[in-house]
Order: structure tokens, then sequence, then C-alpha cells
RNA sequence: GGGCGAUUAGCUCAGUUGGUUAGAGCACCUCGCUUACACCGAGGGGGUCAAAGGUUCGAGUCCUUUAUCGCCCACCA
């Protein structure tokens, strides 16, 4: 009841208005329930889970080519029939988040400090409240057909039983550990942070040479006058935590100071000299200070040599007690200052430029420290192994599949993932510590120690990486750790479709832990998609502010034309950059659809239906079985005959129309999806619009009907093709009368259309290609010699053999068919498109005139245009002799070609047959023009 | 230091397993407000497919090397 009674066309705008038409289009589907699966136990449904967004609640261009790739897979396999569901979900964002309300607080001039962790997480909370529906309006005005009801959030409490269940599960199989470790930390965000949420980015900076004077032997503080060991730093800073310099044994500059000891300045504390292979001899001085507290390397390196590890750092930045005289300054400042120091002492040798990668916050581009610090773990090669396992195996298939190699290396050199983070917006880590030391994790909150029943227990203050929860995200959406039917139903599911960017982040660890959750894999196959860039080809970046925010880009181009265009625009995989003028390109095909609809509704509207054209238009329909009927291509046109006189260019824009449907059906199922998008719209566009739209007006002139049921059939294929890509124009147009007949539901579930082989007419299609081709000549000789375009002009047409083209149709061979009948048929259309009248039809052996006349040799005629006046021979001479000399270089290269003995016998048969038939048909056609040539003296 | 991608018309990009004379959109030039559409129609110009080798009967497509740009991974101070 939703739809339609069908053929009530309203009156329809000149030009298609998206923003009278979405939101009302939206709110039908969804009152209608079309999101919903239609679930079928016989059946094997179709499944997304979303990429749950952020409720930070900055939706930008990436998120719409995410939504909008999903959405075109779920409407296509919705109307397909699948059972299909795509369950969305927001993310907590635990960091980001935190982040943004800290923000909000900071202009309060307060921090979460002030607040206290209870007070602070209101405050997240009733932000989260506040913006989360947000993000659902946004993906609701891209047209997003996702399940709302099932919305999950990472907070919910089943995702937190979910959350404690794995990290209990991972405890007691000992993959989740607790230790003293190196780690990356972000002072502003004051937290631990794993490897991949830190970013390496090369930075302009200094190497700093730092002269560390060399004690006497078995001396704390005398030292060798003028003897110095010379270290180089790009982080001077970190000088004051050293708890070693280290020299190559091979290197002999340093030999001399082997097994001595050196004061490090400004804090004058002694250190020792040790040998380690992994000094660069030829980098900086040879000789290397080492700081394990604040460096990946030193640490492996002063773990090797037992040295202790100094912590020169506090969690916001500014050197700690270790630092003696810098204790509290800014780590950049005492860089500054301890530089400046070193340099008044004499012992800065000298400072060279040098540009290094420095670690970055993914979150607020605060550079990293490497900090020592107290955190948990996961173990992760254990679990990579079984994910690499089902991938060799092609349980789980990646496109495009170069991201292949991108996953086996991640995962095969996979570290432990550090997962505890010291902030308060997130699933709090569920392990408690008693009194008396003990530690246990439990999924709920306990009461008591586990271990001694002591009442005086804490649980862990931090919480957990944002993407533990998210990487439950395929099972925990479906239920699980219940045994739910949906997670027995949807589960594994279809395709997990998210950007490559978060291949690491989210998809391999979607693919360890949904193995060890659940024991088979999440989902069959991974589709990457790529980056959307601006104009100048810069990533969109949220942290950046330059995300591109999709709602305006809607409200002035519509949906439907943003989505088009992230379609089409670009393959699978690949960056795409977006622009106005692609935009416009897309909301222009909107409206070049409209108005095709526009035309064939008050068409068909205006007309008296007649019986005929209704039963045609039946017979055509999808639902009817129309293959049968139409037999052997003997009794074709006569089968056709009898189903309502069936016009040649019928035949060839309906047999067109399913050809494109098959292509289209192909290419969404390899995931090339702007292939299919652009196979459509060329057909809806060039052949539908430009020529058989123009056609049928001949025969409607002339108060022919015959014409309006194939129009509707070939809108109604059209819109259907073009549902997945736009949805909300083809269903206006759909509940405006654009269905063919005797549709009873909305767009959005109708049936989609399948190569139907029954209606593959290769004559018809051959035949008025020849027909488009002459009246493209005519055309063209009429532009070329300035006919006004309002003139009727004379022209006569000879048909050329038709073996010569029946030859290079593998579909037509052997066939005989009547050209000079067939073109017959097609005068009026012709004479119509190009203003020829009269169009003379000669028949085999019929002299065309000569004299002052243009000649086309055409592969499937000979066009005569009698000019008068505007006759040039010059002119006429050069234009035909360049298409001789044209013809003449195409039968010289498959005259050499097919000389090749090579070539006949290793080329397949199919080949040669067709490069031969070729032959015939330029040396035919040379022969044409030789001809005419002649003819012109 | 490894790996990946890109390099095709002035611009932005397609090109599905190697097989006619390499396509599209936009831009450009010439016409045209013909009762679906000027968010349009008709016609046209424009490419040694980054370079060099190689494999093949045949290469934009496969292999090797190089160049430029971009991205990812990596503990070189």
């Amino acid at each position: 009841m939703t739809t339609t009674e069908t053929n009530k066309p309203t009156e329809m705008a000149k030009a298609y208005d998206s923003s009278t038409v979405e939101q009302r289009i939206y709110e039908m589907w969804e009152r209608g329930g079309y999101f919903k699966p239609r679930v079928d136990p016989d059946k094997k449904p179709f499944t997304i889970i979303q990429p749950p967004p952020n409720v930070t609640g900055e939706l930008h261009l990436g998120h719409a080519l995410t939504s909008t790739i999903e959405d075109i897979l779920i409407r296509w396999h919705r109307m397909k029939g699948d059972p299909t569901l795509w369950m969305p979900g927001l993310d907590h964002a635990a960091i980001s988040t935190q982040n943004v309300v800290e923000r909000e607080l900071a202009k309060e001039g307060i921090s979460r400090h002030d607040l206290g962790r209870e007070k602070f997480l209101e405050r997240v909370w009733e932000w989260v409240n506040k913006y989360r529906h947000v993000i659902t309006d946004q993906h609701k005005r891209l047209g997003v057909s996702a399940d709302w009801d099932r919305i999950v959030f990472t907070l919910d409490p089943q995702v937190t039983k979910a959350v404690r269940t794995t990290f209990l599960n991972l405890y007691n199989d000992g993959l989740i550990y607790r230790g003293e470790r190196l780690i990356n930390w972000c002072p502003k965000d004051g937290t631990a942070l794993s490897d991949l949420e830190v970013k390496h980015e090369e930075v302009a900076g200094h190497l700093w040479y730092l002269r560390y004077p060399v004690l006497k032997d078995g001396s704390e503080s005398e030292v060798e006058p003028g003897e110095f060991f010379v270290v180089a730093t790009t982080r001077p800073e970190t000088m004051v935590a050293d708890t070693a310099v280290a020299i190559n044994p091979a290197s002999e500059r340093w030999l001399k100071y082997r097994g001595r000891r050196v004061l490090l300045p400004i804090v004058d504390r002694p250190i020792p000299v040790i040998e380690d292979e992994a000094v660069d001899v030829a980098f900086g001085t040879g000789a290397l200070k080492i700081t394990p507290g604040h460096d990946f390397n030193d640490f492996e390196i002063g773990q090797r040599h037992g040295l202790p590890v100094l912590n020169g750092m506090t969690l916001d930045g500014h050197l700690s007690e270790v630092a003696g005289p810098y204790e509290g300054v800014e780590r950049f400042a005492a860089r500054a200052a301890i530089v400046s120091q070193l340099g008044r002492e004499g012992l800065l040798e000298k400072v060279e430029d040098y540009t290094t990668s420095i670690g970055h916050c993914d979150r607020c581009n605060t550079i990293v420290e490497p900090l020592i610090s107290t955190q948990w773990f996961v173990k992760m090669e254990p679990l990579a192994k079984e994910a690499i396992r089902v991938v060799r195996r092609n349980q789980i298939r990646i496109v495009p599949d170069r991201f292949y190699a991108t996953y086996f290396q991640w995962m095969e050199n996979i570290r432990d993932w550090c997962i505890s983070r010291q902030i308060w917006w997130g699933h709090r880590i569920p392990v408690w510590y008693c009194a008396d030391g003990h530690m246990f994790a439990a999924i709920e909150d306990p009461t008591t120690c586990a271990e001694c029943g002591s009442t005086a227990i804490e649980q862990d203050e931090d919480t957990l990486d944002t993407w533990f929860s998210s990487q439950l995200w395929p099972h925990v959406t479906l239920g699980w750790p219940d045994k739910t039917k949906d997670l027995e139903y949807f589960y594994p599911t279809s395709v997990m479709e998210t950007g490559y960017d978060i291949i690491f982040f989210w998809v391999a660890r979607m693919i360890m832990i949904g193995l060890y959750n659940t024991g088979e894999i999440p989902f069959e196959w991974v589709y990457l998609h790529g980056m959307v860039l601006n104009k100048d080809g810069k990533k969109m970046s949220k942290s950046k502010g330059t995300g591109v925010d999709p709602l305006p880009v809607i409200d002035k181009y519509g949906a439907d034309a943003l989505r088009f265009v992230l379609a089409a625009g670009g393959g699978p995989g690949n960056d795409m950059r977006l622009s106005d003028q692609k935009l416009e390109g897309g909301r222009n095909f909107a409206n070049k659809l409209w108005n095709i609809a526009r035309y064939v509704i008050s068409t068909a509207a205006n007309s008296p239906p007649s019986p005929g054209a209704e039963r045609a238009s039946r017979s055509q329909s999808r639902l009817g079985d129309s293959g049968g009927e139409l037999g052997d291509a003997g009794g074709r046109l006569q089968s056709r005959s009898a189903r309502g006189e069936l016009a040649l260019e019928d035949r060839w824009i309906l047999s067109r129309a399913t050809q494109v449907a098959g292509e289209a059906d192909h290419f969404l199922s390899q995931f090339l999806i702007n292939e299919a998008a652009q196979r459509v719209r060329n057909f809806v566009w060039d052949e539908f619009a430009d020529w058989y739209v123009e056609m049928s007006k001949v025969r409607l002139r002339e108060g022919d009907q015959s014409p309006i049921p194939v129009l509707r059939e070939v809108l109604d294929t059209s819109l259907r093709l073009l549902h997945p890509f736009m949805p909300f124009v083809t269903e206006e147009i759909w509940q405006n009368g654009g269905a063919a007949s005797g549709a009873t539901e909305p767009l959005i579930v109708a049936e989609w259309p399948t190569i139907e082989s029954g209606k593959v007419d290769e004559e018809a299609e051959a035949i008025v290609e020849i027909a488009i081709e002459i009246v493209r000549s005519i055309r063209n000789t009429r532009a070329e010699k300035g006919v006004e375009p309002g003139r009727w002009v004379e022209a006569h047409i000879q048909p050329r053999p038709a073996e010569d083209w029946i030859a290079l149709r593998s579909g037509l061979v052997g066939r005989q068919i009547d050209m000079e009948a067939a073109l017959q048929k097609l005068a009026p259309v012709m004479s119509y498109l190009a203003r020829v009248k009269p169009l003379h039809l000669l028949a085999p052996g019929e002299a065309p005139p000569t004299g002052e006349v243009v000649t086309s040799v055409l592969s499937g005629a000979i066009v005569t245009l009698p000019v008068g006046g505007l006759f040039d021979v010059e002119a006429e001479r050069a234009r035909i002799a360049k298409q001789v000399a044209e013809a003449e270089d195409e039968l010289s290269r498959l005259k050499s070609k097919l000389g090749d003995a090579n070539f006949r016998v290793k080329a397949p048969k199919e080949i040669v047959a067709h490069e031969e038939a070729r032959l015939a048909s330029v040396q035919s056609r040379l022969e044409g023009l030789r001809g005419q040539l002649d003819q012109l003296g």
C-alpha cells in the first residue's frame, strides 16, 4: 500500500529536485519495514556488518563511500531475493570521544580530573546521547538501508559482556598478560598507545654531538682532562636517563675507552661504556648513548647488558626527578636548555641538520614518547597463526587481491598488542586487585577476591583500546556470547567492506578474534575500498579538519548524485578524488533519468491504451516466461509478430537492455561496482535516451502506440538496474508510474533483472546498429557541409553485402538477412533522425546518383547525399582518398597478420576466422571506395 | 631499509581472464532553445597508454630495469 497506484502519474517536475523527494522516499521505506531481512531458513543470507562510525559525529565523504558501496551490495542482494541483513553500529571511539568532551570542558575552564571519573563519564554519556542520532541521520540522508532497529553501540551491555568474556578467556589462556614494557605514550592524551596508533612522520631536526667526559679509573667524579666520549643524538633531553654508552667491538676509534666509565653531564652520573654489535660504526660518531627508558633499540640493548632503566620523563611530557636541575621542565624546552648548557660547558661538539622519522599520536598528532610503563598486552602470535591459515586456504578472500600481501606481511611479523589505555571512556579492564596482592579477571563485577575472599578489592583503573571491542563486531552484533538464532543464521557474515586504511586496526583483528571466539571465520569476503581525496588529491582527515561533510553535498547535488559519483568514480581499492565537476555530472544523470521517465510516463498516459500494447507489455514483463515461446532462430520473427508486432528497434533495445542487465549483475558479483555503474549509465543515456527514445517518436507521431510498452519496459528495467546506485530518484519515478505494470511493491524490493536469453536478439542489434551508423554518417555530412539543421535533404542508401558484417558477428554466422527489407522497415526512423526526405532505398545493382554528391561507404551501406551547390570535387576527392588510405592501411595490416604462418597456427581459430572476416569486409569496402573515387574522375 | 599503488586525451579516471582502429565524464571547437531534458541535443578535434628492454602469432594488459609522485610497514641513534 506504500506504492503506487502505479499508473496514475502525478505531474512530474521539469527537473529532478532531490530535496523534495529524498526524505519522503526514505520514510516510506522505513515505514514499510523493507530494511529488515526477510528470513528464509532455506536461503543463504547476505549479511554486511557496518563498520561502526565513531560517535564523535563527524561523518565525512569516506563514510559516504563506505555506506554507498555497502548499500549498493545490500540493495542488489535484497532485489535478488536474498535474505539480506545490514547490521548498523556505533563505536564509542575511546580516545577520540574523550578528547572531544575534554575540549568541551576546556572551554568551561575545567579538566576531567576536576570532575572525577564518575562525573566525567556522565558528561561523555550526555554528549554521546546528544550526538549519536546525528550519525544515524546522516546515514539516512545517504539512503543507507540498514536495519536500524538492530543498531548496536560498542558500550551496550551485550558488548560489555562479550568484551569481558573475551578478556577472561584470553586471560585464562595466557594470551593476555600484564607487564612493564616500553610503550608508546601520548603525553597530551595521557595514555599508552598501540603501535598502530603511532604514525611515523619525517621531521626536519638536528643531530647533536654530545661530549661525555671520560672518568678516571675508579673515580666517581674525576674526569680525564680533555678526554671525551662523543655520541650523536636526535633527542638530547633524553640523556638524563642514559644508563650507558655503547661502542661496537669492531670500532677502532673508541676501543681505548672499553671497560671505562664516562660522567653523564648535567646530572653528573657515572655510566659504563659497553660493547654491542648493534652499534653502527658508520653512523654519527660510531658510538651510541643508551637510554633504555626512552628508546626501543636502547631498551633491547639494555636488556642484553642488564642495564638499569631510568624514567626521565613524567606522564605529561616533563622531565622527571632523574633530570636533576631540569626536573619539571617541559621536554622540548628542556631539550633547548640542555643543549644550551652543554654548549656553554664546551660539551657540544657540533650540530648537524638531520631529518628523522618521529612517531605522532594518531588521534591528536602529539609527538609520542617511548616510556616505560606497566600495561596490559595481548599475545598475538598464536591468534595470528590461525588467521593466516584461513586466508591462505581461501576461506576468506580479499578484494582487491593486492592486499593479501599486506595482510600476510603484517600478520607474519605481528607484535603484541598493548590494549590498556589510561583514559576513562571505554570498557574498563575487567581485572580486580585485592589488598593482599591477588589479581583476577571476571565477567560479572565481583564483590570478593576470587583467590582469598577479601572484600577489599579494586578494579583496574584503565580502559581497553577501542579496537578491543570493535574486533568482536561481526559476532557480538549478532548476539555472541549467547547462542542466538541470529548468530546461527547470519554468521559467518558475507562481506566485510571497509577502507584499506584499517586492515590492521580492524579487519585483521576481527579475523583473529572471530576465530578465537567462535571457531569460525567472521566473514567470507573482505572488500577494501580506497580513500576519498579532496580535489587536490589530499586525504581527508578528521584530526586535521579536512574532512568534507556529506550533508551540504547532498543538499546541493542530491544523495543519488553523490552516490553515483562515489560508485562509478574509481576502481576497487583505488583512491578517488571528488570534485564539484563530478558531482554535477552525477546530478545531471539523475536529471536525465528523470526526464526519460517523464517522457515515457507522460507519453503512456496521454495515449489511449490499446489491447495489443498491453499484451506486449505483459509478455515482455520479466515476470512472464517469455523465453519459451521464442524458439529457435528460424521461428523468431514469426513468434515475435505473434507477440504484438515488435519493430526492429524494439527488439534492439530490449535485447540491449537484457544484455546490460547481465553485464551489471556479472560486474557486481565481481565487486566491480564502478564497471556496473558505468555500463548501466551508458546504456540508459547513450542507447535508451539518445537513440531508442528518439526512434520511438517516429511511430508515436503517426499515432502508432506500439513503442509504449517497450518504452515502459526498458524504463522499468533501467530503474531496477540503477536502483542500488541511485535509490531515491529511481524509487520516486517508480512510484510515479515508472514500473512497467502490475507493480504492487516498491522498487526497493522489486526483482533484480538478469539476462534473459530469449530476449537477446543479435540480428536486431546488428541491423539497428547499421541504421544508426547510417544516421550518424548523414548527420556528419550535413554538419560538414553546413546544411541547416531544419532542412530536409535527399539521400540514397544502398545496402552492402550482408555477408561482410554477418561474418563479423559470431551469433549471426550462417544467417540469411534481407537487408533491403530490414532497412525499408527502418526507413522512417532513419528519415526522421537524419532529417532526410526523400530517402531512396536502392535495390541491389541499382546505381546511386553521381555528380554533385557526397558518398560514404559504411560497413553496412553506401550512403549518397546529393549536395548540389555545396559540392566541392576537390574536398570530396580528398575525403574519399583519406578513407581509401585508411582502408588500405587496415588491409595491409590484416594481410600481413593473416600471412603470418605463426599467427594461423598459434592463434585460436575464432580469432583467425574473425580476422579473415575483417579482411573480406575491408576489401569489399575498399572496392566501394575506389569506385567512388573513379566516378569523381 | 622493505612492500604496495599510480603514471592512459587539456583535467579526473575506466579499461573485467593479453585478441578489431584504446574508452568515458568534464573541458575545448562548430551548430541547434525540434512539444522528456540547455542539469539538453547533433557533429568534431584531441592519446607514440611514463621510459627502455623482454616474453608472445599478438602487449595499455604479463616479466625485468629505470624515472617521477603517493601510500603502508620497519627500532638505525
